[in-house]
DNA sequence: CAGTGGTCTAGACCACCCT
DNA sequence: GGGTGGTCTAGACCACTGT
């Protein structure tokens, strides 16, 4: 299964392993990971290793350790409530809301001699006929990352699902800066508030496992977005 | 040097000792820590071990290390989270600035029934004579936890190394609620701020790693503290 | 009690860096 | 070549969890 002799260490092999299987639902949501002994057996490598690479999954925020049981996969804090960048669907439907997204704007601009294409998202959730707006997602894609994004309709499809199935890009890691701001004409419409409040803003990078950088965000959080951060420091 | 019967285990012994000697100038920016040679010698534990130690170091953003040539301590680099639960002292220090603090209020309420000791400090960093005001922390601390500790003055000694070194308790998580608020005119007043502008408002618990509440906080970001966030996804 | 993860030892071989 | 960190093995003992 794992190749000794490969110039990716065993421990990473491990790992890109366990989170497929996470990722791709083989191991659910509250299930445990094979213990430690077993992993051995299976594997043929000893705990060290096998720990270095269970330790990287709760870096990773996949799965949760507890002494004495096991290792059990918790994908539901750290990453869903946070941001809608990979659960606002998913986030939504488990609400029983409905995720509705529309796009304010699609175009190709050049900065610092990339050419990104630059999508702005108005995003919120339907329940009951009644639509309430979260956020306003601004994200620049370099289209040499990502040749020919500009054909899909970001309206009808989720732009993590695309990156992920025809790019096989998998979002790793983002740095973001977080700023109070103050709601200007254009955010309060958009928005549809009905006075200028203080609103949140998240600039930053997502970068995949590899360091590369996939997409710049600047993303405007509205009032009935729940900001919600669970850190290990 | 260290006890191997202490139940503090060996890595976080050493980890402890190492980072006093970076953030009391023993070890100064820039420099290497001795090899991990060296290390084993000194300290009669073996390589695992002391890597386990330094690899926290990592974590915590203290050093870096370099393949072939050493593991250097580098304080300056902005990479990991800026905020102040991981001690504000210890950042302002990594970045070798003054900390200022100013206890604002001290006291014992009862939330809850459960008894509290209330600590409302404002935060600041000084150079050059002058000094420049980035939060007011509003810190809860149940006092049966924490016995005595109304008897510190925390403005001349930092919390989490009191946490640490008199009640050998370390944070671990924190889990928190961030919002965008109004400055009001005490806020504007304390944070010496010229007009009232949007600020940045976290609330939340911090847990130790057993899962225990040591601390629940309501925390006040002025303009001049950079919220950073670096993210798994 | 058996099974789990937590810590630690005492080695080994490797890739990388500098001289 | 000699020193550094990177990976890995094959054990050991411990604390915690559930039955």
């Amino acid at each position: 299964m794992l190749n000794k002799y490969d110039v990716i260490p065993l421990y990473v092999q491990l790992n890109d392993k366990l989170r497929e299987k996470i990722l791709n639902g083989e191991l659910k949501e509250g299930e445990a990971l094979p213990s430690e002994n077993q992993l051995m057996q299976e594997y043929s490598i000893t705990r060290t290793t096998i720990r270095r690479a269970v330790d990287e999954l709760v870096k990773e925020g996949l799965v949760e350790k507890e002494q004495g049981k096991g290792v059990f996969v918790r994908l539901r804090q750290t990453k869903q409530n946070l941001w809608n960048f990979q659960g606002f669907t998913d986030l939504s439907l488990k609400k029983n809301q409905q995720p509705v997204t529309r796009v304010l704007k699609k175009e190709i601009i050049t900065e610092n001699n990339t050419v990104f294409l630059k999508l702005e998202r108005l995003r919120g959730t339907k329940s009951n006929e009644k639509t309430t707006w979260l956020t306003i997602d601004c994200s620049f894609l370099p289209i040499d990352v990502f040749k020919g994004i500009d054909r899909f309709d970001f309206e009808a499809v989720s732009l993590y699902q695309t990156l992920r199935n025809d790019y096989q890009i998998f979002p790793h890691h983002v740095v973001l800066d977080i700023n109070p701001i103050m709601c200007d004409d254009k955010m309060c419409e958009r928005l549809e508030l009905l006075s200028q409040i203080p609103l949140l803003e998240a600039r930053g990078t997502v970068y995949s496992k590899d360091g590369m950088e996939i997409e710049k965000i600047h993303n405007i959080y509205g009032p009935h977005f729940q900001f919600k951060l669970n850190q290990y420091i």
